[in-house]
RNA sequence: GCGCCCGUAGCUCAGCUGGAUAGAGUGCUGCCCUCCGAAGGCAGAGGUCACAGGUUCGAAUCCUGUCGGGCGCGCCA
C-alpha cells in the first residue's frame, strides 16, 4: 500500500530536523488547493509560531533543502508560509507502475465487538449500523495490517432471557423444562421456533412493563438461569441455537461474517472469580444492596454512577459481563485495542466499563474504545419505523431495497436478456450497495435520514452509481481483450491522467486516515471522487479507438488500476461489484 | 436539573488535531452522444458556516454565553 503523503512527510520532516526544528512540522498533505499544487506542508507556520519567528523565513530554509530533491517538480512558498509541492510526472509514473507491496502486519491486534444482537429478536434497522460499520472497520483494519478478531457478542444472558422463560412458563408450552423433579435428559428438539420467539419476546416484554409481578418472575427466572437451574439452561440453549441459526442467515445475506459468535453467557464462569478478585483487591463494594465499582473521578463535571456488578437480587448485568469479557479477551487474545461498535446512546455505559476496567487493571495496556454511531431516522426525523409504526425489520428493509433496485434496472432497460438468476443476483448486490453506501457515507456519529428512493438512484453519490462506474471499466477492459489489446503500464500523458494517478497513489493515506478516525465515510468519499475523476478521464480520452498503441496500452493499464483500487475500496465497504449490470 | 452530541447551499450531507477562494450530491438553468455503458461530462445560479462575544497574523474548526434540536443520567440492554 503506497502512502505518498507519508513518504513526502518524511522528506519534509528531515528538512525541518536539519534546520533544528521538530520533525513533526514536516507533515505533508494532499493540497486543499489542487489548482495551486499537488501537496502542501503547513509546518513552517506552526514552527514559526512556536519559535516566534517569521513563517516565510522558516519556509525559505525548508524550501531550499527540498529543492535539492529531484522528485519535486515544484517547491514554492505561498501566502503566509504554505509550502506547495508538485512531484514530477516521472516520480508519479514510477510509483503507479510499481506493483503494490503486500500489506505487512503492524503487529497489533484489535477486537471488534458488534455487541447488539439479541437472542430471540430479529435484526431490525437499529442493528444495521453496527453490522455494516463494524464490518467495514474489521475489513479496514485487516487491510491496514492489523490482526482482527470480530465478535458478534450476543445479548444472551440478561433479563430478556428470564422474560422469555417465564412467558413460556405462563403459557405452559413446555412444562417439562419447569418441572424441578424432572431429571432429564431434555428433548433435543426446541419447543419453540425463531418465529415463535419473535412473537413471544415482545409479549413478555410488554407484560413485564405493565405487571410488576411478571417483572419479578422474569428477574427470578433470569437469576435462576444464571445460577444454573437445569430446565432453564436447557430451554435457554434451545433459544440460543434457534436464534443463532436465524441471525447467521441474516448476516450472511448481508455479506458479513464474524470470527466469534460469543455472547454475554460465554464469560459466565469467569464472573465469580473476577468478583472475588475485585473484592479482594478492594475495588468492589456494597452499595444500596448491590455490588458496585465506583468510577467517579474528581474532574467529573457530571454525576457518574458506579458500575453495577451484582444486583441486590443476585443477578448480573451487562456491565458485569462486559467486564468479564475484557478479562477473557486479555487472557485469550491479548488485544491492543477493543472497539465497541454500539449505538452512541450507550456512551455512558461504556465510559463506566472502561473506567472500571482501567482502574482495576483488568484491561492492561489495551485501549478500550466506543465507536458509537447515530440512529437511522425516517423522513420525519424520528427513528425509522414501518408505515404501521412498528419496528422495521432488516429483512424487510433489504427486500424493499431489492424491489427498488429491480425497478431502477427495469427503468434503464438493463439486464432484459439476463437469466432470472443473474438478474436476482445483480438486484441483490445493488440493494446491498444502496443500503451500505448510504449508511457508511454519512459520518459514523451523526444520525441520518433514511430515504430509500434517493439512496437507490443510479445517479449521484450512491452505491449503485459506484458499481456502475466499476462495471463500465470492466466493460472497456472486456472489449479490449476481445480486440486483443492488453493493458500496459500506466503513465501520465494528460492532466486527467495526472489527477487520476495522484488519487490512486493516495489510497494508502486514505485508508490510514479512515482507520485513525474509525470513519468509513472517508472511504466512501474516496471511492466517489475516484469515480468522478475516472469519468472525467473517460470523457476526455477515447481509449479503445486510440491509434497510438503505446498510449492505448497505457490508458488500459490505468483503467485496470482504477478498477483494482475501486473494487478494493468498495470491498472494504462490503460492497460487491457485479460482472455486469 | 446536570452532562454529551448537533445546528454549514432550497433539500440530504462532508469539512472540525485553526490556514489560501467553505465543498459534494440532489434540485434548478444552459451546452455536449454518427465513437469505449450519457447511470456521464462541461458551465452557471445558490452560503452573514444558528446567534453574540473572545483567543489568534489567521476561526466553519478552539473558548464563553444565548437560542433551537437529539440523546443520556444505578439495579433493562
Amino acid at each position: 500500500m503506497t502512502s505518498l503523503a507519508l513518504e513526502l512527510s518524511r522528506a519534509a520532516g528531515q528538512a525541518f530536523a536539519a534546520e533544528g526544528l521538530d520533525e513533526a512540522f514536516g507533515q505533508v498533505q494532499v493540497s486543499d488547493r489542487p489548482d495551486l499544487a499537488q501537496f502542501q506542508c503547513n509546518g513552517a507556520m506552526a514552527a514559526a509560531k512556536a519559535a516566534k519567528t517569521n513563517p516565510r523565513a522558516v519556509a525559505e530554509r525548508i524550501v531550499a533543502r527540498l529543492k535539492a530533491d529531484p522528485r519535486f517538480a515544484k517547491v514554492e512558498i505561498a501566502g503566509p508560509g504554505f509550502i506547495n509541492l508538485d512531484l514530477t510526472d516521472a516520480a508519479l509514473d514510477a510509483r503507479i507502475a510499481a506493483p503494490d507491496a503486500p500489506t505487512s502486519s503492524n503487529g497489533k491486534t484489535a477486537i471488534v465487538d458488534f455487541g447488539g444482537y439479541n437472542i430471540a429478536k430479529p435484526l431490525h434497522v437499529g442493528h444495521l449500523r453496527s453490522t455494516i460499520i463494524g464490518d467495514c472497520l474489521q475489513r479496514l483494519f485487516r487491510a491496514n495490517g492489523w490482526t482482527v478478531i470480530s465478535d458478534v457478542h450476543l445479548g444472551d444472558w440478561g433479563l430478556q432471557m428470564g422474560q422469555l422463560i417465564s412467558e413460556i412458563g405462563v403459557r405452559g408450552i413446555a412444562p417439562v423444562y419447569f418441572d424441578e423433579a424432572f431429571k432429564g435428559p431434555y428433548p433435543e428438539q426446541s419447543p419453540v421456533t425463531m418465529e415463535d420467539l419473535e412473537e413471544i419476546y415482545p409479549a413478555a416484554s410488554a407484560a413485564c412493563k405493565t405487571d410488576p409481578a411478571r417483572l419479578d418472575a422474569a428477574r427470578r427466572a433470569t437469576r435462576q438461569l444464571q445460577e444454573g437451574r437445569p430446565g432453564y439452561r436447557a430451554l435457554w440453549r434451545h433459544f440460543v441455537k434457534v436464534s443463532e441459526k436465524g441471525l447467521s442467515r441474516e448476516t450472511e445475506s448481508l455479506g458479513v461474517t464474524f470470527d466469534l459468535w460469543n455472547g454475554e453467557s460465554s464469560v459466565h464462569a469467569l464472573i465469580a472469580p473476577m468478583l472475588d478478585d475485585l473484592k479482594a483487591r478492594g475495588f468492589a463494594q456494597m452499595d444500596e444492596g448491590a455490588l458496585v465499582i465506583p468510577v467517579a473521578e474528581d474532574s467529573d463535571k457530571k454525576p457518574m454512577p458506579p458500575l453495577l456488578l451484582f444486583k441486590s437480587d443476585g443477578g448480573v448485568l451487562y456491565g458485569t459481563t462486559d467486564m468479564a469479557t475484557v478479562v477473557e479477551r486479555m487472557r485469550d487474545q491479548d488485544p491492543d485495542l477493543i472497539l465497541y461498535v454500539v449505538d452512541h446512546r450507550q456512551h455512558g455505559h461504556f465510559e463506566q466499563v472502561f473506567r472500571a476496567a482501567k482502574k482495576t487493571g483488568i484491561s492492561g495496556n489495551a485501549l478500550l474504545e466506543h465507536a458509537g454511531f447515530g440512529t437511522i431516522n425516517g423522513p420525519d426525523g424520528k427513528p425509522f419505523k414501518t408505515r404501521a409504526g412498528g419496528v422495521m425489520k432488516l429483512y424487510d428493509l433489504i427486500a424493499m431495497a431489492v424491489v427498488e433496485a429491480k425497478s431502477r434496472l427495469a427503468e434503464q432497460g438493463l439486464g432484459e436478456d439476463y437469466s432470472p438468476e443473474e438478474k436476482e443476483t445483480i438486484a441483490n448486490q445493488i440493494a446491498l450497495a444502496t443500503i451500505k453506501f448510504a449508511d457508511l457515507s454519512n459520518h459514523r456519529t451523526t444520525d441520518y435520514i433514511f430515504d430509500l428512493e434517493r439512496f437507490s438512484k443510479f445517479e449521484g453519490k450512491t452505491g449503485p452509481y459506484l458499481q456502475y462506474a466499476a462495471v463500465r471499466i470492466q466493460s472497456i477492459l472486456r472489449k479490449a481483450r476481445g480486440e486483443g489489446h492488453a493493458p500496459g503500464v500506466p503513465a501520465i500523458h494528460s492532466p486527467e491522467e495526472r489527477t487520476l494517478v495522484l488519487q490512486l497513489l493516495s489510497q494508502g493515506d486514505v485508508l490510514l486516515a479512515a482507520e485513525q478516525k474509525r470513519a468509513p465515510n472517508i472511504l466512501c468519499d474516496y471511492a466517489f471522487t475516484l469515480a468522478q475523476n475516472f469519468s472525467r478521464f473517460y470523457a476526455a480520452h477515447h481509449i479503445l479507438s486510440e491509434s497510438d498503441e503505446g498510449l492505448r496500452a497505457s490508458r488500459l493499464g490505468l483503467c485496470a488500476k482504477v478498477l483494482e483500487v475501486m473494487t478494493g475500496t468498495l470491498g472494504l465497504l462490503g460492497i460487491a461489484v457485479p460482472e455486469r449490470m
